[in-house]
DNA sequence: GCGACAG
DNA sequence: ATCTTGTCGC
């Protein structure tokens, strides 16, 4: 199947990723923990070393939460070039960062490390990273245009707090706008927010929230309007249900007039604000007619479920 | 130097 | 996305 991320575990109808992809944070210590005394590794080795380099912000990102420093040694972690970095985060402690490494014999001349002598990088790791790359090729490839016109729309958002998620839909009729219902659910993530990954991300705490019963899900973020055509609204269209995308900024594409352009094809359409385009059994036109439906007789649908997720986070 | 990326 | 103070507009 093409979405172990989302496959689900017997019939309890629960889907994680732990079960199918390995944990970001569990693998990062990992690597941090092998880097030895006398050598430095950097965010965008690291990011690679587990598929991407362009996961390098994440990879700061958690660094800069080490809970017990320096026990996992993150002051080993530097930049590309060379420069110190900062230590206990927020620009604070490259002091100490500097401090520490000159103690384990890492050479610091003008603030910089000589990575041709200190640069460890015989980092063995999974790239799981590059697995999910290869998984959404497949996602992209399965993705269905078409359908009958939806009559029921349900806009969905998810909040977080750490790394939990609360995710909420809410649910319209399209020809009367009238707001007929919402779900809720509540789930931990494992994955950071790393841009063109946000379906492994948020994917699992929506697709329990999603209903195979004709309705359209207007989901947070991008459909075909993806660097592989395999945004989260696709992830979760593959599954069967009736899906598209509504993100407030573009990932990739060019605007050119309303349509958004992505190698000179139309992969999504500005409308009313949101950047659509299709997650699957849905065409592009029946998307934005649905969106445009609500926004003139002024209902924002994504705005709806951005503050159901907020409050539901807030109360709970 | 430029560009810088859903949530 | 989240954090957090201040500010603007209805």
């Amino acid at each position: 199947m093409a979405c172990r991320y989302l496959s689900h575990r017997g019939t309890s109808g629960s889907a994680t990723t732990t079960e199918c992809w390995p944990s970001f944070r569990e693998l990062l210590w990992d690597l941090v923990r092998r880097i030895p005394a006398g050598k430095v590794s950097t965010y965008g080795a690291l990011a690679e070393a587990m598929g991407d380099r362009g996961a390098a912000r994440a990879v700061g990102a958690e660094l800069s939460g080490n809970p017990t420093p320096p026990d996992p040694p993150c002051h080993r972690v530097v930049y590309a070039d060379g420069g110190i970095g900062w230590y206990g985060g927020r620009g604070r402690g490259a002091e100490e960062k500097e401090r520490l490494l000159r103690s384990e014999g890492v050479e610091v001349s003008q603030g910089r490390v000589d990575l041709s002598r200190h640069l460890f990088s015989d980092f063995r790791c999974r790239p799981f990273l590059t697995e999910m790359r290869e998984e959404q090729d497949a996602v992209a490839s399965a993705v269905t245009n078409g359908g009958a016109e939806p009559a029921l729309v349900s806009a969905m958002d998810v909040s977080y707090r750490g790394d939990e998620a609360f995710a909420a839909r809410v649910d319209f009729l399209l020809d009367s706008g009238e707001e007929t219902g919402h779900r809720l659910h509540r789930r931990r993530v494992d994955l950071p927010y790393i841009p063109g990954y946000l379906s492994y991300r948020e994917g699992p705490a929506l697709l329990p929230l999603m209903e195979d019963d004709g309705r359209l899900h207007l989901v947070d973020g991008h459909g075909l309007l993806h660097p592989r055509r395999a945004g989260i609204a696709c992830h979760l269209g593959v599954r069967g249900h009736r899906c598209a995308g509504a993100a407030k900024s573009l990932l990739c594409g060019v605007l050119s007039d309303e349509s958004v352009l992505v190698d000179g094809e139309e992969r999504g359409r500005m409308t009313g604000g949101y950047y659509v385009s299709v997650g699957s059994n849905v065409t592009l036109d029946q998307a934005c007619e649905a969106l445009e439906r609500l926004l003139d007789i002024g209902i924002d649908p994504c705005r709806r479920a951005h503050r159901l997720a907020s409050d539901f986070k807030r109360s709970s």
